[in-house]
DNA sequence: CTGAAAGCGCTTACAG
DNA sequence: CTGAAAGCGCTTACAG
């Protein structure tokens, strides 16, 4: 490999020189620059980033960790964090825990050892407080996506609790009463908020809790007996509301087994929703996430902070849109 | 920052034995370990992978550059890359060229800076020869994932004649003549495949090449209007075979514009599908391709490459499965 | 405007 | 069984 020491030689010049005309950190005479660039080009040298980072203390490269790689919502997040990332000249070095809080805790000391200059965390499903304690105080930079936390530290999501309170109001006033929330894992604070605003807004819309039906369930399991019981009671739900694409898969099996059909025997809206749905039957309400967009907006959040480690963390909801579609009957007029 | 001064201070040791306990490279007396062991729990220390890379020119990362990080194939790709690398306890970079060959360009560059052990690049449409010749002899290990070439470089990807020739066949087993291919943009490795497998099969069935319905274009409009003007010929295509999803859906749409249904008017096939499709209407054929394995395989293929520069290449083609649904008729008994 | 030299935090022959 | 020391390829005060 052709290092700095062999570009200086060629050139004439000392390695001290090489690095500034490299970098541009301080002035080099014309002449002197141009002998340096041809020699680098001679030798088709190539800066050594492991070096150069080891000195600066700094490694221009941040760490993204999802919960879940194979659901498009990250599928999508995980685009949106490399795209600014490259932007800014970053490299991003992805890992996934697959809701495994022992993988999520192995990704973020491999991280660590390689000394990115912050880390993008989606938490898994179980993961505890002690997750974040390497990054409390004056330690490497954090940014929390998708699933927030009371901590303080950057976070930027979705507002899960607006889009629930409409739907609920939509199919209330559409007349049903008895409607079922799949949440699954509440664990997972999306999910936890969106089952949190279910209850309110059903309160509201005069169904105590106690009558509410909920499915709330760690693994897919227990998510689909839960759902094949709530679907076979002697009083049936007629409307759902599945909280995540996976949920709804999972509602949807259920709802085509036992044969009922959307949304004459059963009102259907779901978040996050299916890539291309719109070629398909049947056309789903659905909560549409900024997925890309979360994802630029953690990598943005993560520049300022390494870039000023002293100032306030801030959190960013941002707005999904609902789309209404066959699923849930007529589109409101509003 | 705690570094190995610290903890052989601490133990009473040289940075040597703190060194060799870390890693086992050398026999420890018992108790001397336990000291130093003793020593790196108390001052919490981490190892810095920065300037471990450094002397043993080895970063026990690798790169993987996708070509599109939005198709549903890639995302999976991306998960087998991530997951085999981390058994591996290899840390995975990831850059998305997004089909710029610039981009991939830089990609290169930025992970060649960063000495990472290897890369695993599934090439932009438009990439030419020149953006492997940092790879040949004996430089960086490189794995062409998916897009693969005539060049002497590890590979893996699909079988794509195989299965453009069943379903051929299938559909002129059944009658139709007019096949309309959508091909899209054949620089693309995997669609040149799939046309030149096309052109074959429909030749060996008696349509000759003049003959064939074929929409080749680099652009998605340019897509849009091949299919918009071979679905209002005179004679139209009684059968569509759309080479992947973006395809597929960008034919679906002109399929359902026109207001034609499936398989009554057309008969349709795509490769790669749409995520969760057998929960919605119309139920497609499709070549699904074992994407996740694609991934794996390319991850393991690296790390062999990196084990041992010497070894012939060797290129690995993954069979899809065709299922076939009701978007093509009757189910074959074969 | 430029150069000589210290040092980032490790690994690894070399020596005993 | 263990330690002293060289050196990986850079950046950056310091000096002139």
């Amino acid at each position: 490999m052709t290092t700095m020491v062999k570009v200086a030689k060629l050139a004439g010049v000392s390695i001290s020189t090489v690095s500034h005309v490299l970098n541009g950190t301080r002035h080099v005479n014309d002449e002197t620059r141009q002998k340096v660039l041809k020699a680098i080009e001679e030798t088709s040298y190539r800066q050594d980033a492991l070096a150069r980072a080891m000195r600066r203390n700094r490694t221009d490269s941040i760490g993204l960790i999802v919960s879940d790689g194979g659901e498009p919502a990250f599928a999508e997040m995980i685009r949106g964090v490399e795209e600014t990332a490259a932007k800014q000249g970053v490299t991003l070095l992805l890992a996934n825990s697959a809701e495994d809080p022992r993988r999520e805790a192995r990704a973020v000391q491999a991280l660590l050892e390689r000394r990115v200059d912050g880390i993008i965390l989606a938490r898994a499903a179980g993961s505890g407080p002690e997750a974040l304690a390497d990054f409390a105080g004056q330690g490497t930079p954090l940014v929390l996506m998708d699933r927030l936390s009371e901590d303080p530290f950057d976070q930027v999501g979705v507002e899960n609790r607006a889009p629930v309170k409409e739907l609920v109001q939509h199919l209330t006033g559409q007349g049903h009463e008895r409607i079922l929330l799949v949440a699954g894992d509440t664990r997972v604070a999306t999910l936890r908020e969106r089952h949190e605003a279910f209850t309110d807004a059903m309160e509201s819309a005069g169904v105590p809790a106690a009558k509410q039906l909920v499915v709330i369930a760690e693994s897919a399991k227990k998510t689909d007996a839960g759902i094949r019981a709530a679907l076979s009671r002697s009083t049936p739900p007629t409307a759902v509301i599945a909280c995540s694409t996976v949920l709804a898969a999972a509602a949807l099996r259920q709802i085509q087994q036992r044969g009922l059909r959307l949304p004459d025997d059963l009102a259907f809206a779901a978040f996050d929703g299916f890539a291309y749905a719109d070629l398909f039957e049947p056309q789903l309400t659905t909560v549409r996430q900024p997925a890309f967009q979360v994802g630029a907006t953690a990598a943005e959040l993560l520049a300022k902070r390494i870039a000023d480690k002293g100032a306030e963390p801030s959190v960013v909801r941002l707005a999904p849109t609902i789309e209404y579609r066959a699923s849930t009957g007529t589109t409101p007029t509003a």
